[in-house]
RNA sequence: GGGUUGGUAGCUCAGGGGCAGAGCAGCGGCCUUUUAAGCCGUUGGUCGUGGGUUCGAUCCCCACCCAACCCA
């Protein structure tokens, strides 16, 4: 059976992990004794030459040549050659755990590996360890893809991102990078006075922002509640309780699209600064950026986009108004109706006619940000989409809020809090009873928020930069999935790693499959519960002929239906037909009663409940039991 | 949501209505300074899934699945 090629060397590798046991090696041990890093003796031979180091990492190349061998490790800082002479190498010894130069083809790439030795350089001057005792730590039982090509499907590099990094140095550096980046937004903040604090993921109302949630349930306390789209009316509520600088960095998530730019699942660092309004974060952003540019990068300038971008200029700031009024000569400050500010958007050629002047002002302000290549702070937004905001002292209409831009990607949005808790009721449910036509994207109505607020929170002003954003400005990626390790994913499982592993129904597995009577299917359906995901429906009958027959000597013959196209990535299963017949009958008759009894029923009422669907049927599987 | 492209060995790819191909990796050898080592030998396949056309389909047709890219 197991012809597989994989499946030959996997069986191998276990084998070769036996043999080291048989040894007396643990393939498996829990203790290195590394002493340095690769990067480290390379960097400095001279500091290094002739002592005896150990170094640890995963077996990268291999070459043997009869009493000499060479290899490489790779370890967190990079590779280092390793040289084996036949007669320097200690023999296996249970005793030590050393892996004699006898039993190195027990050693495969991709294992992790310590070897201890001098460090040398060859003849050929590649500065190298010179192992004598060689230790397996990490007996890897899969190969690495082909390291010269290294990992080219697109899917396969997001989905197995491990091995893309273990082969290509580039991806490494980069999340490297990127760890660094949040390590510096952290220093930075800490040294401004800022205090972090965790916030709830799980929230019974999604507050602070306008998006479609996740839900989830909590078994333990019996209701529904969201996945966090956005953390700072718990920010809020620690001003509140008296601290005056806080931030999160915060997982966020948002039920809607997947694109270059959007992830369901994000991180914001999201601070909230007591006594001071939006202009103290105008500076705290900019000087945000130039830090972690310079801490976490070691430059200012970034090739974005094929834009050069400098974080050592100072940042252009201009009002939302003027930057449209600048872009298309309409100044939506004028309009006094929102019949008014709709006609100009159609002149602009936006047909969406807008509830407000306000919504008209943001919608012709989309024409403008993909003009926004050099760091720029949009303010003024208009009231109707700021309900948290606090209204400008000299043009209620707009509020003190600005949102960040560069190379034309929002990357952060920031206001002056609005803390009247009168006004903002108000506000919200006015704003509640609009967007309530506006399916799926409504403002809940967060009275402990509000409560809270009624005790009095102070003057308060917050930023929110999206952290991959930033990621991809600072790293120059264009596309978001390189800068999140671990991409969502439909699910997948290969029918190679079923077999393997012995799932069931690999295609499948990840996705419940839905098993519905006819009834109940023909009821969800005129419900319109159910409803198709696929234009086309490939409808397969599978007849169960019965050997045995009734006591009145009838022929019997039960079945089901699966519908293809139904359900995304999986078939959903009409259970339950069964049919007697009179007479004993042949099995192509009983075929042909049942094709016949579908194309009456099923498929006919497919037909009628989705005209704009294809529906498809293909011919029956048959199943004889004794 | 629309369009385009792709899915063939563990990885990277070629092929094309009639025995399924290469390189790397693997396995067995040879080899005392290699750098994608070399040389000799060798194993390995659900050609994404289902259906159709056909004497015959991995190839042509249809649908579906997965992904990428572009557009909205």
């Amino acid at each position: 059976m197991s012809t597989n090629p994989l499946v030959e060397i996997r069986n191998i590798r276990l084998g070769k992990a036996a043999s080291l046991r048989g040894l007396g090696l643990n393939p498996y041990p829990s203790r290195c004794r590394r002493t340095h890093y690769a990067k480290a003796i390379v960097d400095d031979f001279a500091g290094h030459e002739g002592r005896t180091v150990t170094v640890a990492g995963r077996l990268m190349a291999w070459r043997k040549q009869g009493a000499l061998a060479f290899g490489h490790v790779q370890d967190q800082s990079g590779r280092i050659q390793l040289f084996l002479r036949r007669q320097l190498v200690h023999p296996s010894d249970a005793a030590t755990q050393a892996l004699g130069y006898a039993d190195l083809p027990l050693l495969d790439l991709g294992d992790v590996i310590e070897a201890t030795g001098k460090v040398i350089k060859t003849e050929r001057g590649e500065i190298s360890v010179l192992v004598e005792q060689l230790r397996m730590l990490t007996k890897a039982i899969r190969p690495l893809p082909d390291q010269w090509s290294g990992l080219k499907d697109r899917e396969q590099v997001l989905r197995k991102r491990y091995l893309d990094v273990i082969l290509d140095r580039q991806p490494h550096e980069r999340f490297a990078a990127i760890s660094r980046m949040l390590a510096a937004i952290r220093a930075f903040l800490d040294e401004r006075g800022f205090a972090e604090f965790p916030t709830p993921v799980i929230q019974p109302q999604y507050g602070g922002g306008t998006a479609k949630p996740f839900k989830t349930h909590v078994n333990a306390l019996g209701c529904d509640m969201y996945l966090a789209i956005s953390h700072e009316l718990y920010l809020k509520r620690l001003i509140v309780a008296g601290f005056d600088k806080v931030y999160t960095i915060g997982r966020y998530f948002r039920n809607e699209g997947i694109d270059r730019s959007h992830h369901p699942e994000f991180s914001m660092v999201e601070t909230m600064t007591a006594y001071e309004n939006y202009e103290y974060n105008m500076n705290l952003i900019e000087d945000m950026f130039r830090h972690v540019a310079l801490q976490a990068f070691g430059r200012t300038q970034f090739n974005v986009r094929g834009h050069l971008i400098d974080f050592a200029q100072p940042w252009r700031r201009v009002s939302m108004a003027d930057a449209v009024k600048e872009k298309t000569g309409v100044d939506f400050r004028a309009c006094q109706t929102a019949d008014e500010a709709n006609a100009h958007l159609a002149a602009l050629g936006i047909h969406e006619p807008q509830l407000s002047v306000g919504e008209a002002l943001v919608k012709a302000f989309e024409l403008v940000e993909p003009d926004l290549i050099q760091p720029t702070l949009v303010f003024g937004h208009p009231v109707e989409i700021s309900p948290l905001a606090k209204p400008l002292a000299d043009d209620p209409r707009f509020v003190e809020r600005f949102e960040i831009f560069i190379a034309g990607m929002e990357c952060g949005d920031n206001w002056s809090e609005q803390n009247d808790p009168a006004h903002l009721l108000e506000t919200w449910q006015k704003a509640y009873r609009a967007e309530e036509r506006d399916q799926g994207k409504f403002h809940t109505l967060d009275f402990d928020f509000i409560e809270a607020l009624e005790y009095g929170m102070p003057p308060t002003t917050g930023i929110g930069p999206g952290i991959e954003r930033m990621a991809m400005i600072f790293t120059e990626q264009e596309n978001i999935d390189d800068v999140i390790f671990f991409p969502l994913m439909r699910p997948s499982v290969s029918a190679l790693n079923a077999s393997i592993f012995g799932v069931q129904e690999p295609a499948l597995a990840p996705v419940e499959d839905l098993v519905l009577s006819c009834e109940d299917f023909e009821a969800l359906c005129d419900d319109g519960v159910l409803k198709p995901h696929a234009h086309h429906l490939t409808v397969t009958p599978h007849v169960r002929l019965w050997g045995v027959r009734s006591p009145l000597g009838r022929s019997r013959a039960s079945g089901h239906v699966d519908i293809e196209g139904f359900l995304p990535a999986s078939v959903l299963r009409l259970a339950g037909y069964k049919i007697k017949s009179e007479e004993p009958l042949s099995e192509a008759e009983e075929q042909k009663k049942i094709l016949d009894l579908l194309d009456l029923s099923l498929v006919q009422f497919l037909r009628k409940t989705f005209p704009e669907c294809q529906v498809t049927v293909s011919p029956a599987t048959v199943l004889r039991s004794p």
